[in-house]
This record gives structure tokens, C-alpha cells and sequence, in this order.
DNA sequence: CACTTCGGCCGCTTTGGCAG
DNA sequence: CTGCCAAAGCGGCCGAAGTG
């Protein structure tokens, strides 16, 4: 272990995808942890547009990806030393998506930061990264506390999201929609909507919430079904009501059997000693981090670049 | 050394407006 | 409601220079 070449051979440098599977593996739970917050503020104010709504406006797709992972690695992370930048970027990098680089995330801190999504600070060369609340209004803390009686409410991505780069397979109204159905129907199978009510609830403009469903659709990632109600100022006296819900696994069900497994399975590892689990791992990916600098990625971009050329 | 900021140009997404 | 167009403004991209 004693090689001080610049670069390692190229296929012993690990790949986004494997760098993500690592996080996730690391992170204890296949999937991720959302507070409802993140697309709406609770009922009271007139306005309940919260962060997503805006985020999806401003097409700050790198920061809202970089977030959700955050998210997804935090239980983690949180007792560790912090993430090079070029490792997160690595881990969202995938073989047909964008390419990320360690300014890409930088810039994607930034705007996190001006949310109030997330606090970064100094240390040294390394940056330490701490995430927020998902409405940006209180530091963080594990979902599902329970605050003034009632319980704080999330809902989950399953770890497809991740594994098979739906993340970024979506395009960003697909995206929001898809964290707004998963939202509504975390607790029941199937919700209703209609593009304009949606988009007033949530911040986005009718037409991106039409588009985010067509996205889902058109993905299989969504099914919708029509129900006839009475609508006596119709034409016709009544209307169509669409209810949606999403397939496989990020259905209800499968997410609630998911998260159960999960538990269970935390509960095993808990009562089994925990040594094995501290040794290995974290020093596998700390490797990956340092060996692979910012040329690795050029080289990937320009590999890229001379494929689509010829 | 790792991270951050900047500048310039191009392309694309999102959106609003309008018509059918 | 759907389709289309145009405009605004943002992100992508890249290298280079700045910072702790």
C-alpha cells in the first residue's frame, strides 16, 4: 500500500454507481426519509408553498438531488468524518445522467445554504456539512419526533430511487410529482388531484405539475384511475376525478412493508455486536475519496464526450 | 490540498400568452 | 383542455484564479 503513482489503473477506480451503492449500504437503511415539509407547510398560512415548489422554478435540480441524499446518508454520516465533495459527486454521477464534479456540488451547497436547507462549515480543507429541517426553518433532527401532541409526518423513497437513477431519469417536474404523490399517499393507497389545485398547494405552475404526471406516467412509475362525481355547474353535470398512485416499489404498501423489514432488521443488527460493522467499510470508501482526484472525472467526461462524437 | 468563485457563451426548461 | 410560440432566465460547461 505503499503506491504513489498520481492515478490508480482505471478499473480498479470505483464507478458512481458503485460509490452510491456504497453510501446506501453505509447508511444502514435502503431508502430515504422525508418530512412532509419539504413539499408543503403545514395548514394555517394562506400560503403553504415550501421548498420544493420554488426549487422546481428555479430548475435547481443538482441541489435538490444532492439534498435528498444528504438525507439518505445522515444516520450515517453524522459519525463520520466529513465527505469529500468529489465523493458526492461521484455518487450522483451516473453512466447516462449528468456528470457531476466537485464544483458542481460546491455550487450545490451553496444554494442549499441560502434555503437554509443545510449549515457547511470549514474545517481545514474538508468541509463540514450539516442538514436542516426539509422546510429550512429548524436544524435537524430524526423524523417522526413527536412535537405539541402530534407526531411529525414523513414519507419514504425506496431505494429505488437511487438504485436504478430514477433520481435523475426523471426530468424535474416528474421529479417533484413523484415526491409529492409519494407524499400524499403515505399514509393511504391512492390520493386525487387536479393540475391547478396542485399546483396552487404546492408551488409550481399547473403546467409543470401536468408534466411531472405525464413524466410518472409514461415511466410506469404512476397509475392513475378516473372517478365520476356530480358537478352541477358542468356541462354535463358531472366531472372527472383522477386518482393517482404510484407502482412497484414505491406503491404504498411495498413502502410500508419496506419500512417494517427495515425495523426488523435494525432490531437484529442492534441486539448482534455492532464490531465488525466499524472497521472495514469506512476505510474502503475513505480509498475511493483520496485515490481518484478531479482528473479521474475529466477523464470520464471527455471519454464521454468522444463517444457521442463519433 | 480541497474547496470556492468567476466569467462567458450556449442550449434548454419553464412559463405565460394566445389560438383552436 | 391541448397545442404551439416566444421570452426569460437558469443550468451546463470549462478553465482559471482565489481562499482557508
Amino acid at each position: 500500500m505503499t503506491t504513489t503513482s498520481s492515478a490508480p489503473p482505471s478499473e480498479t477506480v470505483a464507478s458512481g454507481d458503485e460509490a452510491l451503492v456504497e453510501l446506501l449500504r453505509l447508511s444502514g437503511r435502503g431508502y430515504t426519509v422525508v418530512r412532509h415539509v419539504l413539499n408543503q407547510l403545514p395548514s394555517g398560512p394562506a400560503d403553504r408553498t415550501s421548498v420544493l415548489g420554488p426549487m422546481v422554478t428555479e430548475r435547481k435540480r443538482r441541489p435538490l438531488q444532492l439534498y435528498l441524499l444528504l438525507l439518505t446518508v445522515w444516520p450515517w454520516l453524522q459519525n463520520q468524518q466529513p465527505l469529500p465533495n468529489i465523493v458526492w459527486a461521484r455518487a450522483l454521477t451516473t453512466d447516462t445522467g449528468r456528470i457531476w464534479t466537485a464544483t458542481n456540488v460546491s455550487e450545490a451547497w451553496n444554494d442549499l445554504e441560502e434555503r437554509g436547507l443545510i449549515t457547511r462549515e470549514r474545517k481545514s480543507r474538508a468541509v463540514l456539512i450539516t442538514p436542516r429541517r426539509e422546510d429550512g426553518k429548524a436544524p435537524y433532527t430524526p423524523p417522526g419526533a413527536i412535537k405539541k401532541n402530534h407526531r411529525e409526518t414523513f414519507f419514504i423513497l425506496p431505494g429505488t430511487f437511487w438504485r436504478d437513477g430514477w433520481f435523475e431519469k426523471l426530468s424535474m417536474p416528474g421529479l417533484a410529482m413523484l415526491l409529492i404523490i409519494a407524499g400524499l399517499t403515505s399514509d393511504k393507497q391512492e390520493a386525487w388531484l387536479t393540475n391547478k389545485d396542485a399546483g396552487k398547494w404546492f408551488g409550481l405552475s399547473p403546467r409543470s405539475v401536468e408534466a411531472g404526471i405525464e413524466d410518472l406516467r409514461t415511466k410506469h412509475l404512476l397509475e392513475e384511475r378516473a372517478e365520476w362525481i356530480k358537478a352541477p355547474l358542468s356541462a354535463i353535470g358531472a366531472t372527472q376525478r383522477h386518482w393517482y398512485h404510484l407502482t412497484g416499489e414505491f406503491d404504498t404498501d411495498q413502502r410500508r412493508a419496506l419500512q417494517e423489514r427495515t425495523r426488523q432488521e435494525v432490531r437484529a443488527r442492534m441486539s448482534a455486536s455492532g464490531a465488525q460493522k466499524a472497521s472495514g467499510s469506512t476505510i474502503k470508501i475513505k480509498k475511493k475519496g483520496a485515490a481518484t482526484g478531479a482528473t479521474a472525472d475529466r477523464k470520464v467526461k471527455r471519454r464521454r464526450k468522444s463517444a457521442e462524437e463519433s
